[in-house]
Order: structure tokens, then C-alpha cells, then sequence
DNA sequence: TGGTTGACTGACCGTTCGTTCAGCGCGATG
DNA sequence: CATCGCGCTGAACGAACGGTCAGTCAACCA
């Protein structure tokens, strides 16, 4: 069945809505998000978001998942990669760059959404919706650690301790590519974790001189 | 000049009311923290506060500010051991791991500190008070890496990167301790930290079968 | 001991926010 | 053309916040 007329406006609705709450989100941090400034730029009235949203917690939770889900698709595509550990690395991490560059404002709601605790009066359920979301991407990060290292690539350490340390250790770099003026290239911050995290930042000591 | 009994009771004040700042925002995150919230945890009235601090503001800055101090002490004290790089790494890590091990409070507001911004009404200033803080932490380790590259210990990349992924990818796992319920020992994670970071964790490819 | 001081209090104020709802305009209907 | 249905509006409301200040009272002095 075609989707009707009033399904078509609902969906749009919504939509811009979402589209809105991101762009403000993302500009003013989650708890200075007001529901006026979202309506304004969805270019409706602060009511309107009310018949579409039961409360700010719904319209932010339903906003999180759609946004999340996109780039968990576009992290999953660089995962599916062929080719040896430290290519798929390479992906996921580029991948990972080019998304957050292109949606800058997206980054920074994916990022503040960790912490911020709302301002007193909501709360509560912002963690138990934000963070299992979190969790799952470091599990996946976590179960291609350890497919690498059965498979003999990679020594054999606590996989979710190193995927949640590789996770926030590239986030911090993304973020302060964003800060910068005149960032290096994406690629140069790639290869330093990459190259970083397979070989190791040590120079073994000669044992002899190399004569 | 002994200290006046003024004075000894105004240093109480303000001692008390800042641990009560810390405290209720480790519980709440710094959104969420009120001032009355804060007075009750201190023992005073709303009103007292202000006696002591200009606005909201000002207590939330100079209690970061006293808190971040301790820390980097600690952090100095680690730094100045003696011995190799991989060494003066081990014990900067345990030092961060016992601190915060110790102070679980005072680590959530460390990190709540950084991304949250203010209701609205207030944020602003927080950034150019904190982030420069963290950002003499970052700057303080990129200096012992330089050290260490300098001295042919470590390869040669770029510092400043270096210090954030490590920092940020470290303080993950801190946090991710904090809600286990039975974490390893601390000198399993630092390990897993300081040989990933100086190793890596390929496995190199065998050129010749070992035969 | 009566008077003075000032640290302290907490009811109160102005503001801002999320949420509501009576009413508006407009396209569809008969 | 009159009527209805309904998506939408934005003024209004209550709650909660940071900040204020007239009043209280224990400690001290003359």
C-alpha cells in the first residue's frame, strides 16, 4: 500500500524536526538546547514538536537513535573491508574521520551526548539510552580485535580494554582536528594511530652497536 | 602572623563548600548541580555560599581549579621518577590509576567538567577556565614524549597527538573500572596500556617459515 | 548586662525553561 | 456557500533555577 498523504507529512514532520534538534544540539551542547530554538529551526511552533514527540527526553532519545544508526552503517561498510587487520584499521579509522568532517555538528552531539547530564529536572534515562549505544560500538570494535587475534595477527590482550582505548584515544584526535585552524591531513592522523597502535611508538635498544 | 580565628573559619567555609561543590557534581554532573543542592551538602544556606563565592561560576572555577592542582601534583611527583621512558610511563599511569581509584567523585567531575556546557543562562567561560587546563595536561606529557624522542627512546611523531590519544584512551579505561564491579588489578590495565603503546600489538607477518 | 556587630539564613524575586490548550486558518465535504 | 475536521499555533502556565536582602541571633565589647 502507497504510503498516504498524512503519512508522507508525518514523516517529514519528524524528519526536520530531528534534522533541527541536531543542528541545535549540536551548536549548543544538550542541556542549552531549548524546544524554541528547535522549533525555530525546524520552522515550526514550539507546540507542533509536541504532537510528534511526547517530551524533550523522547524527541533527544529518538533523535540519538537515528543519527547513531548512520553512522553505525557507514562504520560497518569500512568494516566489511577485505584484506589483513591493519586494513581494516585503516578504514574503520578513515571512515570514522571522513564522517565526522563532513558532519562536524553531528560529531559534536554524538560526543556531548556521553556525559551531559540534563539540567535537573529530566536526566535519568539519557543514560540508560545513550550509552548502551556506545557499548555497542566498542563491542564491535572488540569482536574484530579478537577475530584478528585468533587469527594469529594480533597478540592476544583484553579485547574491549583495547577497543574502548583506541575508540576514545581517535575521538580525541578527531576532536581536536576540529578545533584547528588548518588541520594536517586526514590521513597523517590516521597513520599515526595506525601505525601507533600495531608497532608501537618504542625503539628497541641495540643490543650491540651495529657495527 | 598566626592566622586570625576570621580567617581559619573563612578557610573552613570555603574548604567545606568547595568538597561539597565536588561532591554533588561528581553525583549529578555540572548541569544538574544546584546551588541549593550544594549548600545542603555543605551544611549552609543558599546565601552563605555567596558570601564566599561571586556567582555560581566563580565556585565552579576556583573548586576546579583547587581539585585540578591536587591532581597535578600527583601526576608531577610520577613524572620526575627516574629511569627509561617506559618507566616514567608506568608510574604516570599508576599514579592516575591510584588517584582516581581513590577519588572516584573527584574523577567524575574531572571528566564531566569538560564537555558539559552550562544551562544556557550561564556556560560561556567555562571553556576558556577548563579546557586550558587539560590542555597544560596534554601539553605536560607531549613534552616528556618529545624528551623521550629526543633521546632516541621513541619514534618520532607528533607529540601533541601522541599525549591526546593516550590521555583520552587511558582516562576510557579509568572510567570503564569505575563501573566494573570487580575490575583487575590496576597493574594488569597499566601494563596493557604502556606495552600497547610502546609494542603495539601486531604480531609480525613470519617471513620464512620458521624452519 | 545592654548594645553592637556581622556571619548567616531562607523566603522571595526575576528569569528561563518544558509543557499545555483554547483557538485559528484552511482544505475537504455535502 | 456553510460547515466541519484537524494540523498547527503561540500566549500562558507551573516548576525550578540563580541570585538577593531584610531579618535573626550568637559572640563579643564596653
Amino acid at each position: 500500500m502507497a504510503k498516504s498523504k498524512e503519512e508522507i507529512v508525518q514523516e517529514f514532520r519528524v524528519q526536520s524536526i530531528q534534522e533541527a534538534a541536531i543542528r541545535v544540539i549540536s551548536r549548543k551542547g544538550m542541556a542549552a538546547a531549548t524546544m524554541q530554538e528547535i522549533a525555530e529551526e525546524a520552522g515550526v511552533a514550539k507546540g507542533t514538536i509536541y504532537l510528534y514527540f511526547r517530551d524533550r527526553e523522547e524527541l533527544v532519545e529518538k533523535t540519538f537513535e537515528t543519527a547513531i544508526g548512520q553512522l553505525h552503517g557507514r562504520l560497518d561498510a569500512a568494516l566489511d573491508a577485505e584484506g589483513p587487520f591493519a586494513e581494516k584499521l585503516r578504514s574503520l579509522l578513515t571512515a570514522q574521520f571522513a564522517f565526522f568532517g563532513e558532519n562536524r555538528e553531528f560529531f559534536r552531539l554524538y560526543h556531548s551526548l556521553r556525559m551531559t547530564q540534563g539540567s535537573a529536572t529530566q536526566q535519568r534515562r539519557q543514560k540508560r539510552t545513550c550509552q548502551p549505544q556506545f557499548k555497542a560500538r566498542v563491542d564491535r570494535l572488540a569482536g574484530m580485535l579478537k577475530a584478528a587475534m585468533d587469527a594469529g595477527e594480533v597478540r592476544v590482550l583484553d579485547p574491549s580494554r583495547l577497543a574502548l582505548f583506541l575508540i576514545e584515544g581517535s575521538i580525541a584526535i578527531v576532536l581536536e582536528r576540529l578545533t584547528e585552524d588548518a588541520p594536517p591531513p586526514e590521513s597523517e592522523d590516521v597513520e599515526l594511530i595506525v601505525s601507533t597502535l600495531l608497532g608501537g611508538i618504542a625503539i628497541p635498544k641495540p643490543k650491540r652497536s651495529s657495527h
